[in-house]
DNA sequence: ATTTTGGGCACT
DNA sequence: GTGCCCAAAATT
């Protein structure tokens, strides 16, 4: 009889056997459909050996109903699910629902209708079917999209294919994307950029794994060297992909691709329409992508062919995964690249200590750009002192600083403020009574945001209007904004300077892509004199006329006791920093801090990035953090408060007493209610050495908990919220 | 995760 | 005996 090992979707159940029915082919991969109970599941088959579980006989296997009209999911990527499982304490069933992202993929084939013009033209032409034949020249699309594209109404478009202007047009859904070319316009290197695109060209040929650390300083072209790699893949015919931090500041990106390629690449991220994740998916698993450019997700998905992975601003913490399974995709590209025997790239201007040390033990290659391209210099890094330069009260511009803008307003250059937090104002307070606005789901202020006119939670969503009275003692105009959000920096400026142009640029003000491509027309032709803007402006964009890059607050993120708070300073600064002057102008950077003398400032200050990274790996070799020793955290919640706490306090006296591990806690996590859920946390250090994960496993695996307590393992944090 | 089952208990 | 609630077991 043919049996099946199914990895079910479904986390709470462990692998399943099936009868294979003789009219059903399955193989490895092959994502199938079961009967379970009264109801249906979907499985992956699964090699058994790879899946332990008890032995069922023949007689009691009930037959697979259905296998998906979707290629099986490659060895490569069943080897990766299992490793990613393993490694970040997940169960298998969540890892592979990351792979099978698009339910409608999974279904068959479909068509849809789509329109174009025929030529003729109309009898009867009103302005608004003038404006839609002019606006549709050569488009075709549905209805929808035409009519969103002409800014006429559908009626509009419907009343033009009775009239036969325009003509139904069935398309497969699941459609090949045009192809890339891979020598549309290859560009002219410098020596250095050909060395190193030399080197990943020979690498993608090699079909070999082969880690790489790209290390090269903002501008110094990095993306024009890994695009000479792809452009080899894609030669090969095999696939390629990039994973980028924030796919909505792509913009910029997809633009340099097509104009190296000649057609956009295919983009995969999780606010895509399902109709696009459905073709991308369905693109993918048959090969017909050819370069996917994605967010951390599109890591999963199920290549047909894939010749080389790029992790670009490889240091980004956005990598990293806070729910559902937590893995850092960073790490999850180089064993995908490992199972596929392919090369990754991970490049960045401000490499995570990690990488920076895997390079030196020989495990990745490491490649560098030192100089910028062209005839661009370094920005000229400063200090301004807050506890000598105090900006005056209720301001947080010191006189330096505003020094600055004037001086490149007067000479029409732009300057670039950068305080990483949305927003008007923190926290507001009542005066009166001393009420502080707080969110009755998560242990944390609410955001005033005074272009919308609402207070938020930026952690679950919380809105509520901005009130205009205390809730608590009723008295009218008591209400004080306390701190400063990059709104509140954006009317400092307009009230020093008023006839500056400013522009906030956060995800609250840039949510679209034509929001994006508004503002950076707009600050390309020189329409925006001062840009206020979160850690959204350190990346991606880069303006010639922007001289001048002010931190308004450096200590800022190095507060909250996180363990990776110097660096990601440290990164984010020196990223923004590499914002001003690009082109032959040279820039200056001033930095506001009331610690001049921490070690993020003074190495910024001195241009000393070595020192930097040399005083960030004293400090980890000290706290035994990585890549010197490991840290987990185990994070348990419930919406009951004592529920969470004491499990989290069986979970503390279950620990395992080790000589290469220790266990702290449990404490209330810093956010100890977050989205509704009460949330304790148990901090681990180990030693390279210790078998970290198999200890979390062995220990928290027999013990059993009270329904809706919910166990969390966080392997390598990032986060320490 | 979801459905089935079975025990304990109140009620007829 | 029957209905109801809840916890435990089964699901291949």
């Amino acid at each position: 009889m043919n049996r099946v090992r199914l990895l079910v979707l479904n986390a709470a159940l462990g692998p399943l056997d099936y009868r294979v029915p003789d009219d059903l082919h399955v193989e490895p991969g092959s994502i199938v459909v079961a009967p379970l109970g009264p109801r249906q599941v979907l499985g992956i088959a699964w090699e058994s050996e790879r899946l332990p579980g008890a032995e069922v006989p023949d007689a009691r296997l009930r037959p697979i109903l259905d296998v998906l009209p979707v290629p099986p999911l490659p060895a490569p990527l069943r080897r990766l699910i299992e490793w990613t499982a393993e490694y970040y304490c997940a169960a298998m069933a969540s890892v592979a629902r990351m792979s099978l992202s698009s339910s409608a993929a999974l279904r068959g084939g479909g068509t849809i209708t789509e329109y174009r013009l025929t030529g003729v033209m109309p009898s009867r032409l009103t302005p608004q079917r003038d404006a839609a034949i002019s606006a549709l020249d050569g488009e075709q699309g549905t209805i929808r999209e035409l009519a969103d594209l002409a800014g006429v109404s559908e009626a509009v478009l419907r009343g033009l294919v009775n009239a036969g202007v325009m003509e139904p047009v069935v398309v497969d859904i699941d459609r090949a994307y045009p192809p890339a070319d891979p020598n549309h316009a290859a560009p002219t290197l410098s020596d250095l950029q050909t060395g190193v695109a030399d080197r990943f060209v020979e690498a993608v040929k090699a079909r070999k794994f082969a880690p790489f650390l790209l290390d090269g300083v903002t501008g110094s072209g990095k993306t024009e060297t890994y695009f000479e790699a792809v452009a080899e893949a894609i030669r090969m015919g095999r696939q390629v992909l990039v994973l980028l931090p924030e796919i909505a500041l792509t913009e910029n990106f997809l633009k340099r691709f097509e104009s190296r390629f000649g057609v956009p690449p295919v983009v995969w991220h999780s606010s895509q329409k399902q109709s696009e994740r459905r073709r991308a998916w369905r693109q993918v698993a048959e090969g017909g992508a050819q370069v996917v450019v994605g967010a951390r997700s599109a890591l999963f998905l199920p290549y047909a062919n894939l010749g080389l992975i790029i992790v670009d601003e490889a240091h980004e913490v956005s990598f990293k995964q806070d729910d559902g399974v937590r893995y850092n995709a960073r790490d999850v590209a180089v064993m995908r690249g490992r199972f596929e025997q392919i090369p990754v790239v991970l490049a960045s201007a401000t490499p995570a200590l990690e990488s920076l040390q895997m390079a030196e033990a020989g495990v990745y290659e490491k490649v560098d750009l030192p100089s910028r391209f062209g005839e661009a210099s370094l920005p000229e890094i400063a200090v301004v002192d807050l506890r000598e330069q105090v900006p005056p009260r209720g301001r947080w511009l010191a006189p330096p600083l505003v020094a600055g803008i004037e001086e490149r307003l007067a000479r029409g250059e732009q300057s670039l403020l950068f305080l990483n937090r949305r927003g008007y104002a923190p926290l507001t307070l009542c005066r009166n009574c001393g009420f502080r606005f707080q969110c009755p789901n998560c242990s944390a202020w609410l955001v005033e945001h005074r272009l919308s006119k609402r207070l938020a939670c930026h952690h679950c969503g919380h809105e509520v209007p901005s009130p205009s009275q205390c809730p608590e003692c009723g008295e009218a105009d008591c209400l004080t904004a306390c701190g400063p959000g990059v709104e509140r920096i954006a009317d400092e400026v307009a009230q020093i300077f008023p006839d500056a142009r400013t522009a906030v640029v956060t995800s609250d003000t840039l949510s679209n892509p034509e929001k994006i491509a508004a503002f950076v027309d707009a600050a390309e032709s020189g329409a925006i004199d001062v840009i206020v803007g979160t850690q959204l402006v350190t990346k991606g964009y880069h303006f010639p006329e922007l001289t001048l890059v002010g931190v308004v607050d450096a200590d800022l993120g190095l507060e909250g006791g996180d363990l990776r708070a110097a660096e990601r300073s440290y990164q984010q600064i020196a990223q923004v920093a590499g914002r001003a002057g690009r082109a032959s102008k040279p820039g200056e950077v001033l930095i506001q801090t009331r610690h001049p003398d921490a070690p993020v400032i003074a190495a910024l200050a001195a241009g000393d990035r070595d020192a930097f990274y040399a005083a960030e790996t004293d400090a980890r070799r000290h706290a035994g953090a990585p890549p010197f020793g490991r840290w987990a955290a185990i994070i348990v919640s419930s919406e009951d408060e004592a529920e969470a706490r004491e499990a989290a306090q069986n979970i503390g006296r279950a620990a395992p007493r080790l000589d290469d591990l220790a266990v702290f806690g449990p404490a209330p996590a810093p956010l100890s209610l977050l989205r509704g859920r009460y949330r304790y946390r148990l901090l681990i250090n180990a030693r390279r050495s210790a078998a970290l994960q198999q200890t979390i496993r062995e220990w928290l695996d027999p013990m059993e908990f009270a329904p809706g307590v919910r166990i969390g393992v966080d392997i390598d944090p990032y986060s320490f919220v």
